[in-house]
DNA sequence: CCGGGAAATGTTACCGGTAACATTTCGAAG
DNA sequence: CTTCGAAATGTTACCGGTAACATTTCCCGG
């Protein structure tokens, strides 16, 4: 069994002009290529003056580390991934802002993933996102299949699930009750008098879990709360023609609890186009608390959700757990508050 | 130079149970690891008998890829990142969106890094995203520093710069030119009888270029434009500010140049509440194009970016690129439009 | 001048895949 | 029953780093 000799390294992959390597570096200076790891990943194992040769020649050959060839031998990709349903749903930017910022400063980045709103796409990004090992996942209101949850398991990567109190969490989880907030404003628009609400709700799951808990609370009234959908993510033209479709078929609303607050301010708007009196014929509330609400005019009442704090404990969470701490709690609930202005 | 036998690979690591790999899933099914590679990447390649197997062993198993080693391996890593300045910016929504789409499509996957505002962080970025060894970079209207543009270079990963017209891009471009916004808006007014105007523009580059090109155009006619500046992102808020502050300084200003929907919804609720009439009293002109511009009272002139578009065209070209076509062309300018509506 | 421990650097063997080429198997033609 | 090329599968050597342990260097007190 007489075997041909295999072509030299230098022959055997592409031809073009390769980026240097740690090897390169290594020949050039005279050490080996674990001292330049070393001058790299921790500096001070090495002698002022090796560290000061090897960093002067990494800097004149432009030599950026391999992290995929890091990440495999260390088994440590210093890489978290968020995924999150929409890019454009303004509610997580505050989120993934505070995370980027809380995971920079631990020498982590952050890399995200649009899951989109079609199943089969998820799982799909899923497993090219565990393909890639991330040292922790973050998850933003996915409705991830069976299928999925056990492949995340199965992986053994932190996962923070967010924006939601799920009753059987995949490992750690921040959030807060959409029920709850459903309740709290049926509750609230109730005290200031309102009878006869009605509902502009996204499609969405968590939507409907609102727009379902603030129902029940006026069911026990004796009202059946009129309900209007609009594909999520709501644009302000579907709260003008949500309202515009209610009022049609209840002249009699008083109030609308509105899925977001872009809902509430096409409502807001229709409501003025129409002559209605904001809040003393009708009351309108939002969710989200969206910078621009409160610049309306009337300036929108609104739920608001602290998708900061959110962020830095899902941050917290990820680092304590890459550093082997466990975090002191796995489940967090954020709350939310009712922030109160002139449109209720 | 004796030396001890090193420890058998299966404590040499950690401990705990590992997930499987290839060699397992080959051991198991009774080939060699290359088989099981090519159950995955090349299925056409296997004898339908020993496909089935591997596929159920993997199934069974619950193994997902390790693509850090696969990339590492074959030098494709199936991932375009693409940098945005903030993941709030409304406007790149669109473009992200349509980019992962595409990239999905042809079997990649995207991954969006925040580069924020922060000149020294952008460069920590850049270094781990090119680490990362993607096959293409998109960059959204990033200032890169003289370093990171060589970095860039020489890492010879394809780069797409987009939103923008540079003089002299790094690899390929698709953008618009912002001047010629500027310019644009500029003349439109005049046409409309518009004689006093003013800006109001968040405060970063490409911004300002419209800006100064709208403002040239009126120094042409012996006109010096006044300028309110605001920080980016800029909210709703600063719009409204924003005209208070420039009818202070500027009671006969019969028109606003906004650098943004919001600014210019924001002037728009300010004139309102104080009973200007707009257009007649003022024009106000947005940039943009949001959603909600159309369902502002009046509706809002603005001006129009194809996101998309740009989305599109960055994904293909990138794409072509990945598979050794080079694409067409190398520059590609999408235009805008300016929309006109009752605002003006 | 020597011993010994800390500091600096080196050696070896991987991490988990894929490229490139080699070999074996198999069906159909001669 | 060969022969032969295509199809199926295997072998070997990497990709570019890091872990774990080994060795060498250096400095200091005795």
């Amino acid at each position: 069994m007489v075997k041909k000799p295999s072509k030299k390294p230098a022959e055997r992959r592409s031809a073009v002009a390769k980026t240097p390597t740690l090897a390169d570096i290594a020949a050039e200076v005279g050490v080996t290529k674990i001292t330049v790891s070393r001058a790299l990943n921790a500096p001070e194992q090495l002698s002022p003056a090796t560290l000061e040769k090897v960093r002067a020649a990494i800097k004149r050959s432009g030599y950026t580390p391999n992290l995929l060839a890091g990440s495999l031998s260390s088994n440590r990709s210093r890489l978290i991934v968020a995924l999150v349903p929409s890019i454009a749903g303004a509610m997580f930017t505050a989120t993934m802002q505070k995370v980027a910022e809380h995971l920079q400063e631990h020498g982590y980045q952050l890399l995200i993933g649009q899951a989109g709103y079609d199943d089969a796409r998820e799982d799909a990004l899923l497993e090219a996102v565990i393909g890639r090992r991330p040292d922790g996942i973050i998850l933003t209101g996915i409705v991830h299949s069976a299928q999925a949850r056990q492949k995340l398991r199965a992986a053994r990567i932190p996962v923070v699930e967010t924006w939601d109190l799920t009753p059987k969490p995949i490992d750690m989880l921040v959030g807060f009750s959409h029920p709850a907030i459903g309740k709290a404003a049926a509750e609230y628009l109730w005290k200031r008098g309102c009878r006869r609400p009605a509902i502009i709700s996204p499609d969405d799951r968590r939507a409907r879990l609102r727009a379902e808990a603030f129902s029940a609370v006026f069911a026990a009234k004796k009202y059946a709360v009129p309900v209007v959908e609009a594909p999520a993510p709501t644009p302000m033209g579907d709260g003008r023609s949500g309202l515009t479709a209610l009022l049609k078929t209840h002249p009699d609303i008083d109030g609308v609890f509105c899925g977001s607050d872009n809902l509430a301010l096409g409502a807001l708007i229709e409501a003025k186009a129409r002559g209605i009196m904001v809040p003393r014929q009708l009351r309108i509330i939002g969710y989200g608390d969206q910078s621009y609400g409160k610049d309306a005019d009337p300036p929108l009442t609104s739920v608001r959700i602290d998708g900061a704090a959110i962020g830095r404990i899902a941050a917290e969470m990820l680092i304590a757990r890459a550093t082997g701490r466990p975090p002191k709690h796995k489940v967090v609930d954020v709350g939310f508050t009712l922030v109160e202005r002139a449109s209720t």
